[in-house]
RNA sequence: GCGCCCGUGGUGAAAUGGAUAUCACAGGAGCCUCCGAAGCUUCUAGUGCAGGUUCGAUUCCUGCCGGGCGCACCA
């Protein structure tokens, strides 16, 4: 039996020698998985599972590390230490064919990722005003989220909702009419600067229009920054949707008639209710779907909007919402679970709030007052790569305070430029080859190549990128990555500091070093595509 | 009051329940006749408190303490 090459592959060669071995299905073996060693362990992966599985198989966990050491087959020098590890050094003819593998385009797409169908909703601000800075954070979660699903194997849809109707439209619509008369906005109107600017550039005919038309021609123009931002900010959406569509097509109507059909809804003071307490336990009470005056909630339509994009044959839909509205999300499950049972997955991330830090003062962020920094104006300011690799490399669960004089004075501790460093090195080193008439592609002898420290710890590197890619995925979020690739060009710039790459005198050295260094450039300019982050080629 | 999230060196972060907790910035000490010093090497310094589960806890559970955010017929 020959074992794989990528890290997955050997690992489920490894965990299948290992079930045979002890006689155990592998169903039973779901802690069997490879890990990165500690630094003080000289060993390339290491398998934590003889301690883990000395219960089930009722042997000393040392005993079982010593017999799964025996099973693992002659592609590695294993050793087993105390308490049970079992520690792993691959044969240098596996790290290269291991390498070979990642030049494959669809290196890392996984089996469970095929056929899937992921609808990713992220952003979705409302077209009332500027994008601010936090809309980043999401935009960068979700972007680079739908990039690794789809470098995984799935297809994916990045969707932007626009709630295009509603009392904040008329209100924003209000707001600009009264701009144009020379008037402040009415109360819990829009006060910003920006409404200002557009009344100045409105046709003259607009001063006979309806409300409608205020609050329909402001809509556009908002919605024409919000793209520009988004591209800005290298965030291109599949769809952008409006709530109207989902008006004309007669969506909450619709879902409204499901759920009476299913006797979920009561009436009580003049307005529809959503049993969900009473028939569903999912949310903590009920919740009104169509209030005394006769208007929907947004439960009610965004239930439509998610059954709408069942409708389209996503497998799975996933919203990223600040934790400002996290409070819905227990109705909205309610909500689409009791009309989309069966249907798919359906799954929210949450992510905490940025807030803002001027000089010594921590500031909530409120767009009426019209206290914000911009999304384009801190892109201007610090730059797309560096905002959004900063975003990447939090989790969503953190609590992020943005300093704002920090990012606009001192960008350069962002890591972004650590690695992208490490990307436009590589080119010179290349740009250098050619100079001096060395050439990339020529081949060299494995058998000849004695791989040194720092370039083992490299190579293992670069076959770890896959494992990463998981991570994100299992835990919905690109920081993985972003600690992934500071690591990699760590292990990049020490070899570099160690190894001489151009070597004239010594081709082999010099091809050898080379094809390790297209690999390196490559992970990194993967990595950070994921991200968005672009790759330079010189800084 | 109830619910969700967070507490890791001076600062900001990382760590599917694994071994001596990993980085960056800031601070100390070194390193460019040599492929880019936006770099390398090295030192100082850390899991809020109290219990519990476990062979093993930053991670899981309970209670405190501290902080953020929500608790609408708003969106």
């Amino acid at each position: 039996m020959t074992i794989g090459l990528k890290l997955s592959i050997l690992e489920a060669g490894l965990k299948s020698r290992a079930a045979a071995a002890f006689g155990l299905e592998e169903a039973a073996m779901a802690g069997f998985h490879l890990a990165a060693p500690p630094p003080h362990i000289a060993a390339d992966v290491s398998i934590a599972w003889p301690i883990a599985g000395a219960k089930l198989l009722r042997k000393p966990p040392l005993k079982i590390a010593e017999e799964l050491k025996a099973a693992l087959g002659a592609e590695f020098e294993a050793e087993s230490v105390p308490p049970g590890f079992v520690n792993l050094k691959f044969k240098d003819s596996v790290l290269f064919e291991a390498l070979k593998e990642l030049e494959k385009p669809d290196c890392f797409a996984r089996p469970d990722f095929k056929g899937e169908k992921i609808n990713l909703e992220f952003v979705s601000a409302n077209p009332t005003g500027p994008m601010h800075l936090a809309s980043g954070r999401g935009a960068t979660l979700g972007d680079s989220l739908a990039r690794i699903y789809r470098a995984l194997g799935a297809e994916v849809a990045t969707e932007f909702y626009v709630n295009n109707v509603g009392k904040q439209v008329e209100l924003l619509g209000l707001s600009l009419k009264a701009r144009l008369e020379g008037k402040e906005p009415p109360e819990n109107g829009y006060q910003g600067a920006y409404l200002k600017e557009m009344a100045a550039a409105l046709p003259k005919e607009a001063a006979g229009w309806t409300g409608t038309q205020f609050s329909e021609y402001a809509v556009a123009e908002i919605l024409k920054l919000h793209r520009a931002d988004m591209k800005a900010f290298g965030v291109e959406f599949d769809r952008w949707f409006l709530e109207s569509e989902l008006h004309a097509e007669g969506g909450p109507a619709k879902a409204l008639a499901a759920l009476k059909e299913r006797g979920m809804v009561y009436e009580k003071e003049n307005a529809v209710w959503f049993g969900a307490a009473t028939e569903l336990e999912s949310d903590d009470k009920d919740r009104v779907l169509v209030k005394a005056d006769g208007r929907n909630t947004y439960f009610l339509n965004d239930i439509a909007y998610h059954l709408n994009k069942f409708s389209r044959g996503f497998t799975s839909l996933i919203d990223i919402l600040g934790a400002d509205h996290h409070g819905y999300v227990p109705r909205m499950e309610a909500g689409v679970g009791a009309l989309a049972a069966g249907k798919g997955s359906f799954k929210f991330i949450i992510h905490q709030q940025v807030a803002l830090k001027r000089g010594e003062e921590t500031v909530k962020m409120s767009k009426r007052a019209g206290d914000f920094i911009s999304l384009k104006e801190l892109v201007e300011e610090v730059g797309a790569d560096a905002c959004r690799f900063f975003f990447a490399a939090r989790g969503p669960h953190t609590h992020l305070t943005f300093d704002v004089d920090l990012a606009k004075k001192k960008s350069n501790d962002n890591p972004v430029f650590y690695v992208q460093y490490v990307h436009a090195r590589i080119s010179s080193i290349f740009a250098n080859a050619a100079e001096k008439g060395i050439d990339p592609a020529a081949g060299f002898d494995q058998s000849k190549v004695a791989i040194l420290p720092e370039e083992r710890a490299l190579i293992l590197k670069l076959l770890w990128l896959e494992k990463t890619l998981s991570d994100c995925a299992r835990d919905f979020s690109p920081h993985h990555l972003t600690t992934y690739l500071s690591e990699l060009a760590a292990s990049f710039h020490s070899f570099y500091d160690k190894c001489k790459v151009l070597d004239p005198e010594n081709k082999e050295t010099s091809a050898y070093r080379l094809f390790l260094l297209k690999h390196v450039q490559a992970v990194i300019a993967k990595g950070l595509g994921l991200l968005g982050v672009s790759a330079p080629e010189r800084m």
